[in-house]
DNA sequence: TGGGTCTTGGGACAAATGTCCTTTTAAACT
DNA sequence: AGTTTAAAAGGACATTTGTCCCAAGACCCA
């Protein structure tokens, strides 16, 4: 699925208009760029203003394990910054991208003295929690079909948005399997 | 894996000892006894003070699959806390439990009041996303007995703390398939 | 004591998924 | 226009995992 926060996006967007000091910057990353990159140090959160971005995991088996797809509004990088720890994940523009970076201190500022944005980021790592461990569970306990059915149906224009290659990172499967999939749903017809 | 959170415990350890007005109770669960169930309401956050809980989702299929064990100072309950949404996952006790029990409206209280209690959830919420990420990415990427294997080299005493069922829920696996991978690292010879 | 029933372990086979490889198509570059 | 590179599709076979089933032991209890 891709994710999206409407409600943090329209927060930050507010901030930003009323930052005169430039604690909020936007920038702007062509398409394959890494935001983060997993096992370094992250010195800024950031929050997609446009675009979309794949956040993924590459195992030591060298398969990369696509986590979530990043739309609008969603937020990376807050994890790191709040326990300090290195990046778990890489996030990799799939498209042109242009979203609000915030510094590390800035954040860290911000969840201490703005209950608002306080409450908007437990908000958004509760729901990481939720959905992260509903997809777990579907995804042990269904067949690739399945799995391809849910997202399909949740994400009509997958195939035109996502590659192939990114789909079966995302589930966890291989393009063999994945297209077998496809074959069996009938989902190359539409 | 079994979750533990020291920090936490100690800190509201401290809190309760100096909580005149009985906000934060200790509670004790039988075995069996589910704390928190998949799809209800919840009105109270936990911190698990002793004893050993496992937190499951049951799928439609009619699969349970273990998100993780929780141990001593582990916390639930304060997602569906934070978002208000019903639970995704039921608690149930694998021991005796003792654990301290705050209400809702405390919970969001120390939130908004206390910035270290704050901080710590923050942390919490952080490290669970972390570990839940890599999980998953891991039981993907990696066959049941690599992942029997991990988790026995964390966990030497599994198979006297936890049944094989749930050893199976928690990999996302039948017993059959548990029982081969047994065999096959000949873990039970030692 | 002799059934019930529960747990455990595993055989035999079926289904799901991965690996390896080849062909085709499409896009990109010079 | 021709060459190169990447993406897509799928055949054939191997491996992994699940399903179904049966047998052995443990425990209870009327």
């Amino acid at each position: 699925m891709i994710r999206i926060n409407e409600k943090f996006l329209d927060y930050i967007t507010k901030l930003e208009a009323m930052d005169s000091s430039k604690e909020i910057i936007k920038v702007e990353a062509a398409i394959g760029e890494a935001l983060i990159t997993q096992k370094t140090n992250v010195l800024f959160v950031y929050i997609i203003k446009k675009g979309l971005t794949k956040c993924y995991l590459t195992e030591d088996t060298g398969n990369d394990f696509i986590q979530e797809f990043f739309g609008e509004g969603e937020v990376f990088g807050e994890l790191e910054v709040i326990t300090g720890e290195f990046s778990f994940c890489t996030i990799e523009t799939l498209t042109p991208v242009e979203c609000y970076r915030i510094s590390k201190e800035t954040f860290l500022k911000l969840i201490k003295n703005d209950s608002i944005f306080n409450s908007l980021v437990l908000n958004l790592m509760a729901t990481k929690i939720r959905y992260t461990a509903l997809r777990h569970s579907y995804n042990q306990s269904h067949v690739i079909e399945d799995r391809l059915k849910g997202l399909y149906s949740s994400v009509p224009d997958l195939f035109t948005r996502i590659t192939k290659n990114d789909i079966a990172n995302y589930l966890g499967v291989t393009i063999r399997s994945l297209n077998r999939a496809i074959k069996t749903l009938d989902l190359d017809r539409s």
